[in-house]
RNA sequence: GGAUUCGUAGCUCAGUUGGUUAGAGCGUUGCAUUGACAUUGCAAAGGUCAGAGGUUCGAAUCCUCUCGGAUCCACCA
């Protein structure tokens, strides 16, 4: 043995090995009970990031349970991330001098997916240098047909339900990226702006968008505002900057006095809590922005500009008109913006399709009430319920061609909607009309990953499984996607008339993991420009180190900032390993025994006293409660302990003072025995941490006819 | 505005149902070793557990408040 561990090329042969071996596949222990994590589908298209290499904690529990001798099954995946890669892709495009508009939708597509296809190697490869022992016989892709088919079938369950529904509501609409999102992917931001006192008649009121005012539908002030009592109810000419007109005066107890002059504008268009509003007091809604950002012809004059320019321009002719009171230049208010592009988000009302929630959130709630579903760390249970009990309708209508579109089709005659499972239908299923047209949005991603357990297992022939053991990612997307797969996980099987509630959910166990920053602290992000990629880290360090130093030292869904010195105090660990065993190596030569000599009959066990020395009897003792507590620790997921546990053994009780006692031990042979049994317990035991280094110093140790992945659990 | 979470050695963090002298890694200091270990071993220094009050036989741990940091949710013209 080298005097000097050297992981280079030692991890890549080793993995090969394993996976030449069929060792990730469930079959190496076919007759054990179950096991089963699903790996959180990483983006196909991106490379991984730090936070990826959290999956170690899977891989952990993976090879934990198979050398105990279950029927292991970590499936691994691909997520075709909608707007996200097609976002990357539109930039890419940008920088040839093109744009998604100059192909049609067959074209980008195709385009995108050979694009995506290209970059899904570069993630799967980062996996494996870390280690994962995924069973890629059974990888799958959220755009696999089987899993389209699936997803196609849930929605129209859904709609067949009355669960899903057409409706034109406000929507979070981008107007640079030309899509609507969901809540959750509005970013908002405090900004300065000023904030306009405009006359509007007799009343003066407070706007920060006055280029708004061309789709005001009334003017509102709260019920119990005597200042403004006698104004209620009537209607009020006033002058505009489009010349004369009358506005209607209601009174609502949305309006808060105290704020501006205690009158709001309501611009049901173009403003939630307005629309709101209108909705209570039946007002029309009046749309004076396209899709495009551009004021349309309900702006008069203004009518071509963008949402900025017109603003200006609005203002500018307001002044000269005398129709401003004054300007408050500095407000300070916080507004929404596109998570991907940082522009404004514009409320805009647009036909689209939602999921009803409260439905489906009442059983999701109740199986973790009922502890069928188990968070873990508990206090993330908070941050589900809190979820779940404030839930909105879902908007999963997505105006992009990347991802799964919607099957579903409008009649040109009766303006019905038909929604199929599968096939093109040939009519309209209301009125038979031919005159069909398919939708052109696509659906949200996490409309297709909510359904990925299910979708996976079913397209895998591994049903089995279902619900799986644990759900293993970072609690930022505990709502996004764990409590959506809860949610749709047990709607689809209460479709296939499961009755039994623990059989409905997804998982049993959610596991979550908290955020990697980097070394200072600070959230990792391309924007801010510091990212570490994984993989450099590995190259330095070894995957081994890596992962050891990712789940030592830090309790179970906290954050953890990137640590140089714990790399290094990782890497170190591995080399001690390394000459633990040559030592013993050297040791063995030199009394002239061998491992085969040794062998079973030879192996001591550990309750045999008079047999034993002390120093022999001692050791043996603490290897047997260092198993005892490695396992419960892990069987709490509690990582950090088993690592803590196995670090301070090896190092500090068998490396410095039993290997210390051996030196000088009388019955060199006796000690020797014990040391090569309590060190082989020991690799066993670490292995889940770190494959390689254990699993090379064991086929060159040991000589083990059988590889230490698939060895037993002591 | 609502909520969550954290504040423990110089630094980064553990502290597992409240229980004897509060732990680790790195760093610092001293000694030893270079015949398992691009070292390693032995030992030492270093903490009023943010602050104040309370519950308890007993609090870093539970409760209240204050100060300071982080995050999440709601989004107000």
């Amino acid at each position: 043995m080298d005097k000097v561990y050297n992981q280079k090329g030692v991890e890549e042969r080793i993995y090969k090995n394993w996976e030449e071996n069929g060792y990730f596949s469930s079959k190496v222990n076919p007759n054990g009970k179950p096991y089963s994590i699903i790996l959180p589908p990483p983006n196909a298209n991106a490379p991984l990031h730090f936070g990826h290499a959290m999956y170690v904690i899977e891989d952990i529990l993976i090879r934990y349970h198979r050398m105990l001798g279950d029927k292991t099954l970590w499936l691994p995946g691909a997520d075709h991330a909608g707007f996200e890669t097609q976002f990357v892709f539109e930039k890419k495009l940008q920088g040839e001098g093109k744009s998604r508009f100059d192909y049609d939708r067959e074209v980008l597509y195709k385009m995108v997916w050979d694009f995506v296809q290209g970059n899904r190697p570069v993630m799967e490869g980062q996996l494996r240098r870390l280690g994962f022992s995924l069973d890629w016989q059974k990888k799958k892709f959220t755009l696999d047909e089987d899993v389209v088919k699936i997803v196609y079938k849930t929605f129209k369950q859904l709609f067949d339900d009355g669960l899903v529904y057409r409706a034109k509501r406000l929507v979070n609409y981008c107007t640079f990226d030309g899509t609507s999102f969901s809540d959750l992917e509005v970013i908002y931001e405090e900004r300065k702006d000023p904030l306009y006192y405009i006359k509007y008649g007799p009343l003066v009121l407070a706007t920060t968008r006055p280029e708004t005012k061309f789709g005001d539908t009334a003017v509102a002030v709260n019920p119990n505002d005597k200042r403004y009592k006698e104004y209620i109810g009537r209607t009020l000419d006033i002058e505009t900057v489009l010349g004369k007109a009358k506005i209607k005066v209601i009174a609502d107890k949305m309006v808060d006095p105290e704020f501006g002059t205690g009158i709001v504008k309501i611009t049901p268009a173009h403003d939630f809590d307005d629309y709101e509003v209108s909705l209570r007091h039946d007002l029309p809604m009046v749309q004076v922005i396209n899709y495009d950002g551009k004021m349309n012809d309900k702006a008069g004059k203004f009518s071509g500009m963008y949402i900025k320019q017109a603003r200006r321009a609005v203002v500018e002719e307001m002044q000269e008109k005398g129709l401003i009171d004054h300007i408050d230049e500095n407000y300070v208010h916080r507004i929404g913006l596109c998570y991907k592009c940082k522009n404004p988000i514009e409320p805009l009302p647009l036909e689209q399709w939602f999921v009803k929630m409260e439905p489906l959130a009442k059983p999701a709630i109740d199986v973790v009430r009922k502890s069928y579903i188990k968070i873990y760390p508990k206090s993330m249970e908070k941050h589900y319920f809190q979820f779940l009990e404030n839930i909105k309708d879902w908007n999963i209508s997505r105006q992009i061609v990347w991802g799964i579109r919607i099957p579903a089709w409008k009649c040109g005659d009766c303006q019905e909607w038909t929604v199929a499972e599968g096939k093109t239908p040939e009519k309209c299923s209301n009125c038979s009309s031919k005159n069909i047209k398919q939708d052109d949005d696509t659906f949200d991603t996490w409309f297709s990953s909510g359904q990925w357990p299910y979708a996976t297992l079913k397209s895998t022939d591994n049903l089995d499984y279902y619900p799986t053991t644990v759900m293993e990612t970072g609690y930022d997307i505990l709502r996004w996607w764990v409590a959506r797969m809860v949610m749709l996980g047990i709607y689809m099987q209460k479709k296939l008339e499961v009755e039994d509630e623990r059989k409905q959910i997804p998982f049993q166990d959610v596991v979550l993991h908290g955020l990697v920053k980097d070394p200072l602290g600070k959230k990792m992000s391309k924007s801010k420009g510091n990212v570490i990629d994984p993989l450099e880290v590995v190259e330095q360090y070894g995957a081994d180190a890596v992962r050891f130093a990712l789940v030592y030292g830090t309790a179970l869904g906290n954050d953890q900032s990137l640590s140089y010195p714990k790399l290094e105090a990782a890497r170190k660990f591995t080399n001690k390993l390394w000459n633990m065993a040559r030592f013993i190596e050297i040791e063995l030569n030199e009394n002239a025994i061998s491992v085969e000599d040794i062998g079973r009959e030879l192996k001591v066990k550990p309750d045999s006293k008079g047999r034993l020395g002390e120093e022999e009897q001692k050791i043996n003792l603490k290897t047997k409660e260092l198993e005892k507590a490695v396992t419960k620790h892990l069987d709490r997921y509690q990582f950090n302990f088993a690592a803590e546990n196995l670090y301070h053994f090896i190092w500090h009780t068998l490396a410095d003072k039993y290997i210390e006692y051996v030196k000088q031990s009388k019955d060199k042979t006796q000690s020797l025995v014990v040391l090569v049994d309590v060190y082989e317990r020991c690799l066993k035991l670490l292995h889940p941490f770190m494959p390689f280094v254990t699993e090379e110093i064991y086929d060159v140790l040991y000589k083990a006819k059988e590889d230490l992945i698939v060895s037993d659990w002591p």
